[in-house]
DNA sequence: AAGATAATTTCAAGTCATTTGCAAAAATGT
DNA sequence: ACATTTTTGCAAATGACTTGAAATTATCTT
């Protein structure tokens, strides 16, 4: 449950900047940029890179999972199968509300008819939010 | 249904790139990338900045219309609301198919509930396919 | 059809998110 | 605590995409 025996039980060692981002994306909500989380943090923390190659191994472990929104920038969330959901994104002012609606009966259907493996699905929905329509 | 006509409707005004880049979206199949269509084309035909801005300008205009495969490429395929269909994409060779597999109603269901206008969605499938399974 | 006006293209330089090489620093195993 | 392995910091590199400004081409007007 802790963060530390997360982190080992992934097979990663213990360092300061790998805490401190995982306990970001455990205690808040919502999928996050590299860059938003080196802010959030605080930028001396450590350096960008670091952000960058401590989310890469924690996608690889499966400790999170990537988010594409459409503008080129990669954002992360805490992988947790048991509240799978997607995504709401406001076009303007970029603001994301969960959807929990799923649908993984028609994923495994095809799964099946196409003898693909692996399969990961993402769903994301965009429009303009009641308070961007003035 | 003439491309220089398409463009005119569009009030884009008719030039060589545009209309081989139109074309070719228009002729084959799957979603491609500023780059894949002007390698497609022939280097020589313009500059890459050109592709850029052509499609840019088809996708305001609501000829063609972007998808994001999560690899921070842009692609692009005709917009044609009657064959709305999603992607199933290999996630080692990056082949692309087609999945015919509507889900509307939630969509508009979800709509009136958050008070969103202007909605779109993307869904896209990332697997292994079976050729890339060894 | 010609000239004027407006839009597009080119080329090069600039962004911006992300990645990488390598030396220094910190974590882990013994 | 010490040797070994990993991770980090820093700076430079990458790669997709964008942009400014001059040159070219398309469209409009007559």
């Amino acid at each position: 449950m802790n963060l530390k025996d997360g982190l080992k039980n992934a097979g990663l060692s213990v360092t300061k900047p790998r805490l401190a981002i995982l306990n970001y994306l455990k205690k808040n909500h919502g999928p996050f940029s590299a860059d938003e989380i080196h802010k959030a943090l605080g930028l001396d923390l450590c350096d960008q890179a670091t952000i960058y190659r401590c989310l890469s191994s924690f996608e690889q472990k499966g400790l999170i999972k990537k988010c594409f929104f459409g503008d080129d920038v990669v954002r992360y969330e805490i992988d947790d199968p048991s509240h799978h959901h997607h995504h709401l994104i406001c076009k303007t002012c970029k603001k994301v509300e969960k959807v929990s609606f799923c649908f993984l009966k028609e994923v495994d259907k095809m799964l099946g008819q196409k003898g693909y493996i692996d399969l990961e699905h993402s769903l994301e929905f965009f429009g303009i939010c009641p308070s961007c329509q003035h």
